[in-house]
DNA sequence: CAAATATGTGCAACCGGTTGTTCTATATCA
DNA sequence: TGATATAGAACAACCGGTTGCACATATTTG
């Protein structure tokens, strides 16, 4: 049978309410009562139950963290990063993490888990247009704070400054010498997208330059137009593909390395987040690194000290680091 | 304000008791009163709290899912696809899952939610040798199930045939008319790469060869070593490199482009899993295919009808597909 | 038509904590 | 020394559900 403050009490001829004050230091308490309470549950291995202590509390001491329940999250590690660093954090505040599946195809977990009062705030890990999570959320009371800047008045965010890092790689590759490039993006619902296309185009302003529109290309996850986008993009004098995302360079590398293009020889190559996704790829691949176990442990901060009665909003994580490698030697 | 059962009670002149009854359906309730209380939390958008729930049911309706906290996971769209797997069932038990971050380096988070009593089941989505994770799972008496055989006598686990299907993978190829096979696996402390070593080896002694244990590399994950040991195996007349998983297998076939070997005219190559991480892949890769997904509600399965009573221990599914792709042809 | 049974509802205890208030014994002060 | 402050502990209500039991009314049965 499991203990609880009830039988703890009784077995040390005290009163519930002593044991519980003793246990969490709050009240009023002698040192020496104190110290029996805590010797004799460390004794018997006692840890207050969390549901008793979220009804009294009205408080769940769980966050819910969703996640797009279409395959694009296995195909990031990105994502994994920064469940890490959410769970991470977490901990801290003795909080849990419930995953939560949800995209534009229903949010049904979601709904469960926020009308069912399992959770007290919600980290929405990915920001598309026009979210059916990210509406819920907004007209529900539950605290949120979605990963990627949603563009939309009012929303709570937390993200890398995608813009002025892809300017800045833009930058950086100019600088090497670098001027015709290609790019090589996710899907247009995809927030992040047009953060680094803001970016792209910027950097090249920024050295007096302009993007060359015609090698932009978008929605290209899932794409069987890969192998042409690349030769055109060849054909049309680019030495350099930015990709977007390790998992649209590593298509890139193996569509380059099948049609026998060499990198960094034919063409240059790089990438964003710097997963170890391409940890082991040949050529070693340029990459701008985002730290985001970082930006998920800063979510859980922030709404921590949201449900603590202070009222942070959005946060722009500037940190990142251009790791340069072979691909753009 | 949040409405409760007391709340709507006095609202509509009932007890709280009749109301909770309307509502779960469980005792005698007349269809009138029934109708009227149901009507009434749909027109208000009552949910009964969870919390409160838990705490007079005794269960917490959340499980918990551990997953590895090393950076093995990111690699692994399996992981993701077990974990889609998982929440999807949950739902249809009205569970919530939690994520809880461990491997042999620690188990806190863990600790915290089982002690806590933060879940009523524990899911561990991959199986180590002398796991910390099942040795504290095993001392402690909350229900359990281990994804991958455990190889270890009492811990109830799910698994797909991972010796029949490797078996089975390696006669195709035989079939096929290819006989000397390398083997680049990953972790030996995993136990997925000791049942899938089995079947390689299985595999050649059932169409009455043997398996080149010369062409045997394991911890390939993390290893430097991969250029070499594929050149090694290559000089060796080897005509297949058979990967353990599709992280291997990306790894190995930019490093076979990278050294200018084509695949398959220079030497084939297939995996396990059928992640669509490689489903963009330039040849498309002969993989065979687990239902990840499937086990992963397996999981669930077992582990709410052990909550109900009955007492399932281990099951493996068998069903696997090999899908035939350009890369062995 | 009384007795037995069925039906619908409510009371109150319970799950295991937290916390405002009260009570008692001791310490401090004028 | 009596009035007042304070420390330590306990009482009891509360969080929001579930459920065994009692009770009143309606229905069936001999």
């Amino acid at each position: 049978m499991s203990h609880t403050l009830d039988s703890i009490a009784k077995e040390l001829g005290l009163s519930k309410t002593t044991v519980s004050r003793a246990i969490s230091g709050k009240g009023r308490i002698s040192e020496e009562t104190r110290k029996k309470v805590n010797d004799y549950i460390k004794e018997i291995n006692y840890r207050p139950s969390a549901v008793a202590r979220s009804l009294a509390a009205n408080r769940t001491y769980n966050v819910g963290l969703v996640v797009p329940a279409d395959s694009a999250l296995g195909e990031m590690p990105y994502f994994q990063t920064l469940m890490t660093g959410v769970c991470d954090r977490a901990m801290d505040f003795e909080y849990d993490v419930l995953i939560i599946l949800a995209d534009n195809d229903g949010i049904a977990a979601l709904r469960h888990a926020v009308s069912n009062k399992k959770i007290d705030a919600v980290i929405v890990s990915r920001c598309e247009r026009d979210s059916k999570v990210i509406n819920f959320l907004k007209e529900s009371d539950i605290p949120y704070i979605v990963v990627g800047n949603p563009m939309e008045e009012g929303v709570p965010y937390v993200d890398h400054d995608n813009e002025g890092a892809a300017s800045r790689m833009i930058e950086t590759l100019i600088d090497a010498g670098i001027t015709r490039m290609a790019l090589i993006g996710g899907g247009e619902n995809i927030n992040v997208t047009h953060s680094r296309l803001a970016g792209f185009r910027k950097g090249f302003l920024n050295k007096g330059l302009k993007a060359d529109e015609s090698l932009i290309f978008l929605n290209m996850h899932k794409s069987a137009r890969m192998d042409s986008v690349l030769k055109e993009s060849i054909a049309e004098g680019a030495e350099c593909i930015v990709c977007m995302d390790d998992m649209l360079c590593n298509s890139v590398l193996n569509c380059l390395h099948n049609d026998g293009i060499s990198v960094p020889e034919d063409i240059k190559l790089c990438s964003f987040y710097d997963s170890n996704l391409l940890s082991t790829s040949k050529p070693s691949i340029t990459s701008l690194y985002f730290d985001a176990k970082k930006l998920g442990g800063q979510c859980l901060e922030i709404l921590m000290r949201n449900l603590d009665g202070e009222s942070i909003t959005s946060q722009t994580l500037t940190d990142f680091n251009i790791q340069m490698r072979d691909s753009t030697l």
